[in-house]
DNA sequence: GCCGACTGCGCCAACGTTTGCACAGCCTGA
DNA sequence: TCAGGCTGTGCAAACGTTGGCGCAGTCGGC
C-alpha cells in the first residue's frame, strides 16, 4: 500500500542498471574508461527512475557546495536586485546557484550572514555591503563598493569621483555656486568616495564651500528621511540654488520636500541624482542623473568572481565609468 | 610551515574536549544525559577553535537542507524583490536560507529551476510564476498567484477581481464609459484573473464592451511595449476615455505613450493601475492605484509555508486584499 | 549487600556520492 | 607460452554529522 516516496538515488539506477555504483557515477559523469553498453544502460536506467544527483551529498564529498553568496544591504532595493539578478544570471551558466543574504545595513547581520555562508561551504561570495573593515571571509571574495585596501580576490566599484565630478561640474557650468550635498550616512565605501568626490570636484570647479551645505539623510535611505533633510537645507537663511543627491530615493524625497514647500524644481532650486531612479523619465521634473547599468555590475562581479576561481584574475580593481543622463530637474534648457 | 587551512570539525572539537564526536555533538545541542561540565569542555573548545557546524554534512544526515527555494519571474521587478525580502525574513527566522531562482516567464525554465531545487533538497518551495498547469515538485509548495486547483501545501493570491471591480468601479463612478484595458499577455493565473476580473466588472457597471479596448503588451511587461500598445488604443477611431493598466510598468509606458501622442492625462484620457508604481507619487501625473503590500505578501507566503511544514495549514487559500490609493491620473478633483 | 534504575559517555552505522586502487579478462608481441 | 599492457568494472574509504544502542559506573531503596 505505501508507496515508495524516497527518491531514488545513485544505487537504485546502479542496482536498475546491474553495475556497480561508483560504475553508475562514472558513467553518468561521461568519465573514460566506461563502454558504451554500459553507459546507455545506466542512462537509460537513469532516466527511467527520473534521477536527479543529490547535490548536497556531492557537495559533501566535494567539500564545496555550488553556491555563491550575495550579501547586500537591502534586496528590495531596485539597484540590489538587478545586481542579484545580474549576477546570478553568470553564476547559474557555469552552475552556481545564488544564496542571497539582506544585511539591513547592519554590521550584525553582515557578520551572521558571512559565517552562515561559510556554513553552507559556499564557494565564493559577493559582498555587496562593504564596510571598511569587516572581517574578512576564509572564502574567495569579491568585494563591490569597496576598494579600500587589497582584500578578497578582486573588488569592484563605480566611479564615485568621476561621477561626482560629472554632476558638479554640469551644475557649475550652469552658473551655479551654492550646491548643496544631500547623502546618506557614509558608513559604506561608496558613501564616503561620493561626499568626497563631490568636496574634491566642488573645490576644482571654485564651488564656496559652506558647512551647512552637506545634509545626511538617515540610514534607512528613504524618501521620507531625504525630505526631512531636505526641509532644513530649504529652511536655510541662504538656500543652495542646487542639490547633489547621492541616491535616487534621496532624490525623490528632495523632490517631495521641494513640492511641500512651494519651491519649483528647477526654477527655484536644481537636482540632480547620482542614481537613476526607476521612472525616472516620468517623474515631475524628469530627473537628471547618473546612469549606472545595475544588471551589468552584478554580471562584471560575478564574472570577476569565476575568473578569480579559476585564478585568472586581470585586475584586481575594477571602477566602472557612470554616465550622465541631462534631463529637466537640472534646469537646462 | 604550512598553515592549517582546513577549517575545523567536530572531530577536532572533540578531540580539544578529549570526548567522543557524538558527545561533542550532543553537547553543542543541549540535548540532555550530558553533564555540565562536559557541556562547558565542549562549548570552549568550539570557541577556541572557531568551530562552525558543517551544514552540508548536517543536510546530508538529516536528508533535507535548511533552504526554501523561491522561484519568481524577474526578481529585478520591484514586486518580486520586496516579495523576496519579505518572504526571506520569516524564513530566515525560523533558520532557512532563500534560495531564489529566476525563471524569466519561461516555462522551461521553472522546470529546471524546480528540479535544481529538488536536488539540492530544499526544504520547500515559494513558487510565484505558477503557470496553471506545470509539473508539481515532491517538495511541500506554496502557490503564490495560482488558485487554479489543490494544487501544492497552500495557495496565496492578490484578490485580483476585488482590485478589478475597485479600479473599474471607480472609473464608472466617474462617468466613463468606453474604458480600455491594458494587460501583459495573461499566461499566469493572475493575469488571466486581472482581465476576466475586468470584464466582469465592466458588466456589472454597464460599461460598453468593445473588442479592441483590450490590448495587451508582450511578454517583457516592459514599459516600452506598453507604450506601443497604449499607441495603438490611441489611434483608434473611438478612443477611450479612459485605461486600467493591469501592471505599474504598463502604466508606465502608457503616460510615456500619451505624452508622446499630446494627449493630457488625465484631462484627455484617465488612467488607473493594478499596481502601486515606486515612487508613484511623484510622477506627473500621480498615478490612481491599487496597493499591495508587497512585503507582507512574501511574509505571508513563507508563514504559510512554514506553517504547512508544521502540519498546520488552517487556510489553504489565501486571498490578500488590494486598497485604492486616488491620486491624479483617474481626473477626480 | 544486592538489584534495578539512572547518568554520562563512546561505538558504529548511515546519509549519497566520488575516486584511488585492485583485479579480471583480453590482446599483443616477442 | 608468457610477460606486460590495456580495458572495463568493483571494492571500499572518505566527506562531517547524528542518533540508536550498549556499557560502565554510581546511587538509592529494600
Amino acid at each position: 500500500m505505501s508507496v515508495e516516496q524516497r527518491r531514488p538515488t545513485l544505487i537504485d539506477v546502479a542496482r536498475l542498471a546491474q553495475v556497480a555504483p561508483s560504475t553508475a557515477s562514472r558513467a553518468l559523469k561521461e568519465s573514460p574508461r566506461i563502454s558504451e553498453a554500459t553507459r546507455l544502460r545506466v542512462a537509460a536506467a537513469a532516466r527511467g527512475l527520473g534521477y536527479q544527483p543529490n547535490r548536497v551529498a556531492q557537495s559533501l564529498r566535494a567539500k564545496t557546495a555550488p553556491f555563491v553568496g550575495i550579501v547586500v544591504p537591502d534586496i528590495g532595493v531596485t539597484f540590489y536586485s538587478r545586481f542579484v539578478k545580474g549576477a546570478q544570471e553568470v553564476l547559474q551558466a557555469s552552475g552556481y546557484q545564488a544564496l542571497v543574504m539582506n544585511t539591513e545595513r547592519e554590521a550584525g547581520h553582515e557578520e551572521v550572514a558571512l559565517r552562515t555562508l561559510e556554513g553552507h561551504q559556499v564557494t565564493g561570495i559577493l559582498l555587496a555591503t562593504s564596510r571598511p573593515k569587516s572581517a574578512e571571509p576564509h572564502i574567495p571574495t569579491v568585494y563591490f563598493d569597496s576598494l579600500a585596501d587589497g582584500r578578497g580576490l578582486a573588488q569592484i566599484a563605480l566611479a564615485n569621483d568621476q561621477g561626482m565630478e560629472l554632476l558638479v561640474g554640469h551644475l557649475a557650468g550652469h552658473g551655479h555656486e551654492r550646491i548643496a550635498y544631500l547623502g546618506g550616512p557614509p558608513i559604506f565605501t561608496s558613501g564616503q568616495e561620493r561626499l568626497a568626490g563631490f568636496r574634491a570636484a566642488a573645490e576644482r570647479h571654485g564651488v564656496r564651500r559652506h558647512a551647512a551645505y552637506v545634509e545626511i539623510a538617515d540610514s534607512s535611505w528613504s524618501s521620507d528621511s531625504a525630505a526631512a533633510a531636505m526641509a532644513r537645507l530649504l529652511a536655510l537663511a541662504e538656500t543652495p540654488t542646487a542639490v547633489v543627491a547621492s541616491a535616487d530615493t534621496l532624490a525623490m524625497g528632495a523632490i517631495a520636500a521641494c513640492r511641500a514647500a512651494g519651491r519649483r524644481v528647477p526654477e527655484d532650486i536644481a537636482l540632480v541624482a547620482f542614481d537613476d531612479p526607476v521612472f525616472g523619465p516620468l517623474v515631475d521634473p524628469p530627473v537628471t542623473a547618473l546612469r549606472r547599468g545595475d544588471y551589468e555590475l552584478g554580471r562584471e562581479a560575478a564574472q570577476l568572481l569565476l575568473d578569480g576561481l579559476n585564478g585568472e584574475i586581470m585586475t584586481p580593481a575594477v571602477r566602472l565609468p557612470v554616465e550622465l543622463v541631462v534631463r529637466r530637474s537640472c534646469g537646462c534648457p
